[in-house]
RNA sequence: UGGGCUAUCGCCAAGCGGUAAGGCCCAGGACUUUGACUCCUGCAUUCGUUGGUUCAAAUCCAACUAGCCCAGCCA
C-alpha cells in the first residue's frame, strides 16, 4: 500500500478485510435501510455514507431498501424525501431500491417455516400478558401457555391470523427460543402481529405484519447483503438476528456491525426530536435551516460535499460521542472557500460619504470575483459619493487595536480609494446619520502612490444603485445541550432565527438564483433561500459566519 | 455477580506489547485590499482507577469505577 495515502481504517473495514480473507465472503454488499416515517438528518447521512462509501471501497454494491414493516407510522411523502435527500448526498444505489413490503410473501413463508420446524408458535395472550410472562431484566420469564401447541394447529392459526379471523393485537406470531435467556431479546420474541392498516405500498393486501428482529435479517439475506451495519442499540439484536437467519437456513447469511451514532453537541438531532418540532410549530417544516435535517441543511446552503467531509472527519466507532458543531461549520467553510464568488454586503447599514467626492459622478472599479481562485473571473463595482458601511466599522471613541474607521483615521475602502474620517452626523437623540470622510483620489484601487499603509480594509456599497434583500441569520434552536428537558419541554433559543429585512447588497444579487452561494466579505457564506426567495427578490440565509472576526476587548 | 457495549487532549479519533498519529477548537507569530484565507509555532512524560505479568504495557491479566443500551404486538 501506498504509504503516503495509507489512512488508519476503521473497526468496520478491519472485519470486513478479516472475512474477506478468511472467505466468510468474496464480495462486499451493504445498504441503507430507513424506515420512511421522517426526513433525513446528519446522523442518517453517516449512516448512508458510510453503507455507500465501503460499497464503493470494497468494488461492491450498496442497496437503498426501505424497511416499512410498520404501516402505522410510515408515509410516501417520507420515501419520497428520503430518496431526495439520499440522491442528493451522492450516494448512488443504481437500480437496487427496495422496500421490505415486496418481501412480505417470502417473509411469510419463511414464518410458516419456523413453525413447521417448530421453532415458531402464534401466542393468544395479550400484549399485557406477554409483558408479565417476560419477566424483567433480573428475573427469568416463564413459557407462553401456548407455546406447546402442535404444529398443525400453530399452522392452522397463523393461517387464520392472514386471513384476517382475528382482532388486532389478539393473536401474535412468536419465535420459540428460550425464555429465561439473560437476553431479553431472545425470550420468544413476537415475529408477527395483527394490524388492521393500509400501507402506502400493499394496501389492505395485509393484515399482519412482521416485527423488525424477523423482517430485517430475512430482507439482508434475500438481498445477499454481506454486511449489515446498523447502530449501537441494536447489539442485543444480534443474536437474534443470527437465529433468524439461521433457522431460516439462509446460505450465504449476512452479518450484522454495529457503530456508534452520530450526535452533534447543543443540537437536535434524533428523529422524534425534530418531529416535535415541526410537529408543534416550532419550526415551519422539515427544511426548517436551523434544524440539521438534509433537507434544512441543503435549503441552508450547505452542499453534500461538505457533509461528506464531515462525516469522513467525524470518523467511525463504538464510543458514543457528540461532535463538536464546529467541526461541521468547518467543513462547509472549507469547501466553499474557494467555490464561491466574494462579494459585499452590508448587513447592517450607515451612510458614508466622500465629502470631496463629486457630486452626481459614478465610477466602475474592476474586482476579482475570489482572488484564490481566478477561475471566478472579475466584475466592476460602482461606486459615488455616497455609499454604506458596516455599522460597526466606525467607532467614534474607539478602543485600542480597533483599525476601522473613526475620526483622524484612514481606511480602505476594499478594492476603492483610501479614505479618511472627518466626522459623524448625529441625530438629536445620538443616532448615527451618516459618517463622513474624504478620499485620495491618487488611490485608486486601494493603494496610495507614496506607498503608505493603511491597517483597515472595510466593505461598502454604492448607496444609489444597492440591491435591497432580506437576510437570514441563524443559531442553534436550543441554548444549552440540545435535548429536551425531562419535563419534554426545551430551552429554546430566541436568537436561533435573526431576520434582516434591508441588507444592502452589490447590485448583481438582485438575481441571484435559489441555491446560489455566496460569501460575503467579513459577514460568511450565504445561499438563496429556495423557499422564500422570489424572481429578482432573493432571500438569502447566512450558511455560515467566517470563522471570527475583531471583537471589542471586554471593559475591564 | 441480569445481559450487552464503551472508556486515549476541551470535541472527535488513530493505536492491536516496543516507548502517545491526525483533524476540529484554542493560543501565539508571519503574511494580508476580508482582523478571513494561507503559512509557521504551541497544545496528553500520559492513555477511567488500582494492582499484576514483562527488559518493555494505552496495548496482556485481575479487580474496581463511570457512562450508554435492553423489559414495544416501534425501528
Amino acid at each position: 500500500m501506498d504509504e503516503n495515502t495509507a489512512v488508519s481504517r476503521n473497526f468496520i473495514e478491519l472485519a470486513i478485510d478479516k472475512d474477506l480473507e478468511e472467505g466468510v465472503y468474496d464480495h462486499v454488499v451493504t445498504r441503507f435501510p430507513p424506515e420512511p416515517n421522517g426526513y433525513l438528518h446528519i446522523g442518517h447521512a453517516k449512516s448512508v455514507l458510510l453503507n455507500y462509501g465501503l460499497a464503493e471501497k470494497y468494488h461492491g454494491k450498496f442497496n437503498l431498501r426501505f424497511d416499512d414493516t410498520n404501516p402505522t407510522k410510515e408515509k410516501t411523502e417520507y420515501v419520497e424525501s428520503i430518496i431526495e435527500d439520499i440522491r442528493w448526498l451522492g450516494a448512488d444505489w443504481e437500480d437496487r431500491l427496495y422496500f421490505a413490503s415486496d418481501y412480505f410473501e417470502k417473509m411469510y413463508e419463511c414464518a410458516v417455516f419456523l413453525i413447521k420446524k417448530g421453532k415458531a408458535f402464534v401466542c393468544d395472550l395479550s400484549a399485557d400478558e406477554i409483558r408479565e410472562y417476560r419477566g424483567t431484566l433480573t428475573e427469568p420469564g416463564k413459557d407462553s401457555p401456548y407455546r406447546d401447541r402442535s404444529v398443525e394447529e400453530n399452522l392452522r392459526l397463523f393461517e387464520a391470523m392472514r386471513a384476517g379471523a382475528f382482532e388486532d393485537g389478539s393473536h401474535v406470531l412468536r419465535a420459540k427460543i428460550d425464555m429465561a435467556s439473560p437476553n431479553i431479546n431472545m425470550r420468544d420474541p413476537v415475529i408477527y402481529r395483527v394490524a388492521r392498516m393500509t400501507h402506502h405500498n400493499t394496501g389492505d393486501k395485509w393484515c399482519i405484519y412482521p416485527m423488525y428482529d424477523f423482517a430485517h435479517p430475512i430482507e439482508d439475506a434475500i438481498e445477499g447483503v454481506t454486511h449489515s451495519i446498523c447502530t449501537l442499540e441494536f447489539e442485543d439484536h444480534r443474536p437474534l438476528y443470527d437465529w433468524v437467519v439461521r433457522e431460516c437456513e439462509f446460505e450465504n447469511p449476512p452479518r450484522q456491525i454495529e457503530f456508534a451514532k452520530l450526535y452533534l453537541t447543543n443540537v437536535i438531532t434524533g428523529k422524534r426530536y425534530i418531529k416535535q418540532l415541526v410537529e408543534k410549530g416550532i419550526v415551519d417544516g422539515w427544511d426548517d435551516p436551523r434544524l440539521v435535517t438534509i433537507a434544512a441543511l441543503r435549503r441552508r446552503g450547505y452542499t453534500p460535499e461538505s457533509i461528506k467531509l464531515f462525516v469522513e472527519l467525524c470518523g467511525v466507532a463504538k464510543a458514543n460521542s457528540s461532535v463538536d458543531y464546529a467541526l461541521l461549520e468547518y467543513c462547509i467553510r472549507e469547501d466553499l472557500k474557494l467555490k464561491c464568488p466574494r462579494l459585499m454586503a452590508v448587513l447592517n447599514p450607515v451612510k458614508l460619504i466622500i465629502d470631496n467626492y463629486p457630486e452626481g459622478q459614478t465610477e466602475y472599479l474592476p474586482v476579482e470575483n475570489n482572488l484564490e481562485n481566478p477561475e471566478l473571473g472579475s466584475r466592476e463595482i460602482p461606486f459615488s459619493r455616497e455609499l454604506y458601511i458596516e455599522a460597526d466599522d466606525f467607532m467614534e471613541e474607539p478602543p485600542k487595536k480597533y483599525f476601522r474607521m473613526f475620526p483622524g483615521n484612514e481606511v480602505r475602502l476594499m478594492n476603492a480609494y483610501l479614505v479618511t474620517c472627518t466626522g459623524v452626523e448625529k441625530a438629536e437623540d445620538g443616532r448615527i446619520l451618516a459618517v463622513h470622510a474624504v478620499y485620495d483620489p491618487e488611490s485608486r484601487g486601494g493603494n496610495a502612490p507614496d506607498g503608505r499603509k493603511v491597517k483597515g480594509t472595510i466593505h461598502f456599497v454604492n448607496a444609489a444603485t444597492a440591491a435591497h434583500a432580506e437576510v437570514r441569520l441563524y443559531e442553534n434552536i436550543v441554548n444549552e445541550d440540545g435535548r429536551f428537558n425531562e419535563d419534554g419541554s426545551l430551552n429554546l433559543n430566541p436568537n436561533s432565527l435573526v431576520t434582516i429585512p434591508d441588507a444592502v447588497l452589490e447590485p448583481s444579487l438582485a438575481d441571484a438564483k435559489p441555491y446560489e452561494r455566496f460569501q460575503f466579505v467579513r459577514n460568511g457564506f450565504f445561499a438563496v433561500d429556495p423557499k422564500d426567495s422570489e424572481p429578482g427578490k432573493p432571500v438569502f440565509n447566512r450558511i455560515v459566519s467566517l470563522k471570527s472576526s475583531f471583537r471589542l476587548p471586554a471593559k475591564a
